[in-house]
DNA sequence: TCTTATTTGTTCGTATGTATT
DNA sequence: GAATACATACGAACAAATAAG
């Protein structure tokens, strides 16, 4: 491969597989050409090689497996929409039993969820967000992982105050038709309004094990916090996802 | 530095420099010891501290210049509240002109920004986004680069149908009090919708030159755009700002 | 189950180039 | 111009995961 000075080598090398990706040389599902290959076939090092792949890894566009190969990824993007998502008729539709349901199968996927539920002590941040004291076991946890065709989509943790949830279908995995936001009405404390935060970070190792994620992929973490007219806080989620998967859309009026 | 088998020395040296950092060992501003200095002291190859240092910079933790070394860098997340940016008494506020303005402000720092207007030809995706036809140059084009104490922190062209802008001070780099919001306002074009889509992205080249922007670091970017009561898009804004750097904040009633 | 070939992961030592001071 | 510091590249070697027999 003959340099260009200002662009480096596996940075080259980078674009040109990018390019027979993109170009469906190499379609999704099949492995690119061996490292020792393509060392021969662009006449450059092998961890010349690796580190163009690893650009490409840090980009979502391929998945190595350590005797295998690197192997090229479906892209399936994943629009959440964060306005209608709590909607009531979206979050029922289709029988869906809430809001990340029905996103998947508007996009044609077969969602799947685990929920792991507990009673926790809250991390400062989150006992902050929802206005309770810091240090004692007085929040439920919903913890959420799920699945769009059986690929780890996202992990996100709900927090409850236990003085809410406790003996209620709220303190139980299965959340019944129309996720815990239905529950919340029914129990007297219907959000009102939504507010979230959005921030963008790398993973740390449990999350990256969990969505799968390649080395130097960033995720989103979304603060969503729940309020009841009162203005109280009654359910905190921590939301990550690969930040390659997913598009967020929001919405509102300008008052 | 002994190596434990399943973390590999570069993490676990970038793992050390980041607990450093963050402890106050190295100040922003200051710089890391020299690769050479630290290939000595935590005993691996020079390769292997270039690698840990990539980490930090994909990381956004240090900014490296050649010559100098690796410096550490201040943080200051500056928070983006979509919903009141767009309100009038935030866009007017202190005598700022536009929600940016005010933004920054907020945060103890001092906002600039350079706007270049052109009349341009959008890209298919803008002229969709506007309902216009495409490969046709009838779309007037603000370049917004902005600025937070001369630190480059957002790109952010602006497109709107040449039919309204055209004659208007919306065609002038200086928009005036309250930026173009009070501008469409005042021309009978009130935005009372607005719509973002949030997708994370590794930046072009023109992109991660000009936000001075460090190997592998992700950038948001954010189709914004303004619906008038008539459902007619009059303005698509694709804001382009260094992932590390912001934090954006969303609200809304639930209907 | 064990073995072997394949493939990627990581690291080293070394060398050369380039930007800055 | 000289010294300093990072950027990139090569070749070699061994480790670890996987697949096939």
């Amino acid at each position: 491969m003959p340099l260009e000075s200002p662009r480096s080598q596996y940075r080259q090398l980078a674009d040109q597989i990018r390019s027979a990706i993109e170009s469906g040389e190499y379609p999704p599902g099949s492995t690119l050409p061996s490292e020792p290959e393509m060392t021969e076939r662009y006449d450059v090092s092998r961890p010349t090689v690796n580190r163009a792949v690893a650009i490409l890894r840090a980009e979502g566009l391929v998945h190595v497996r350590r005797g295998v190969g690197a192997i090229v990824r479906e892209l399936p993007v994943i629009t959440r929409d964060a306005t209608s998502r709590y909607e009531k008729a979206a979050r029922e539709a289709n029988g869906s039993h809430g809001a990340f349901d029905g996103e998947i199968r508007r996009h044609g996927m077969v969602p799947r969820s685990d929920v792991e539920v507990s009673l926790v002590t809250p991390s400062p941040a989150v006992a902050d967000a929802l206005g309770l004291p810091e240090g004692v076991p007085n929040t439920i946890q919903r913890m959420r992982r799920m699945y769009a065709n059986d690929i780890p989509v996202q992990m996100a943790p709900s927090y409850i105050p236990a003085e809410i949830a406790e003996g209620t279908q709220l303190a139980e995995a299965d959340s019944g038709p129309g996720g815990i936001v239905s529950r919340f009405e029914e129990l007297g404390y219907a959000q009102a309004r939504i507010t979230e935060t959005v921030r963008v970070r790398r993973p740390d190792e449990r999350e990256r094990r969990f969505l799968r994620m390649e080395d130097g992929q960033p995720v989103i973490e979304i603060w969503h916090t729940g309020w009841t007219t009162e203005g109280r806080a009654v359910e905190v989620c921590v939301c990550c996802i690969p930040a390659h998967l997913w598009a967020l859309n929001y919405g509102w009026p300008v008052s």
